[in-house]
DNA sequence: TGCCAGGCCGGGT
DNA sequence: ACCCGGCATGGC
């Protein structure tokens, strides 16, 4: 069986099972990049938390978080854990966008693809699946978000090695299907979707996998 | 109650 | 080039 099908067919059982996840869960580009920082090993209910505080106070805006000095933004993020560190994070992501960017994801994600998406890397605190999120769920870009569920998932179900690189499992994905950003939309979400759901740690493999008995 | 969550960095080997 | 500890809150 070639590996677009595997693909295709996993997409095909998520989504029957789970149907469509409509992410990224943020009004606009900017809710979604400030949410792929704070989401950074991190359940979504904490995010949640964080973000209505930023919203409550008016803070969710470039320019607003340029000015605020870290240990208010520090103690109004609280609530989605590691906030000093993500704090610093968000503040190297809004003082690119702010000084290099007029404050535009626009004129950022207008770059294209590669440049945006190398811009992003040189952030301290972005790493690829940070980077990735925001350039398929606000900037629209075709490009294929990986994590920890992606990893495990393929992996329990002997689709990849346990020590396949981030590269080598997006690779597989951008090999095999085709650019589509809405194809890459739903199925990162699927994947989340599932592995919150059945393929928790410690299971080795759960009954109701829509995955079960695959190939 | 303990374990886990939509990572990433930095220091030590 | 790996490996590992640190970062921290809140829900089940």
């Amino acid at each position: 069986m070639k590996k677009t099908d595997v693909l295709m067919e996993i997409y095909k059982r998520l989504f029957e099972h789970f149907g469509p996840q409509h992410w990224w869960p943020g009004d606009t580009p900017f809710e979604i990049c400030v949410g792929a920082v704070l989401t950074q090993n991190t359940n979504w209910q904490n995010v949640e938390k964080a973000i209505e505080n930023l919203k409550k106070k008016g803070l969710l805006d470039p320019f607003k978080l340029y000015e605020i000095p870290h240990q208010e933004l520090a103690e109004t993020i609280r609530p989605c854990g590691f906030f000093n560190i993500k704090a610093k994070r968000l503040k190297n992501f809004i003082t690119l966008l702010v000084e290099k960017f007029d404050g535009s994801l626009d004129k950022l994600f207008s770059l294209g693809l590669e440049k945006a998406r190398e811009e992003l890397l040189s952030v301290k605190g972005l790493g690829k699946e940070t980077v990735d999120s925001m350039l398929l769920y606000a900037g629209r870009f075709p490009i294929f978000v990986v994590d920890a569920y992606t990893h495990r998932i393929l992996n329990r179900h002997s689709l990849i090695d346990e020590d396949a690189s981030y590269d080598e499992l997006q690779e597989l994905f951008m090999a095999n299907l085709p650019p589509d950003t809405q194809l890459f939309n739903e199925y990162h979400a699927l994947l989340v979707a599932c592995g919150k759901n059945y393929c928790r740690k410690k299971v080795p493999l759960c009954k109701e996998c829509p995955l079960k008995a695959l190939f």
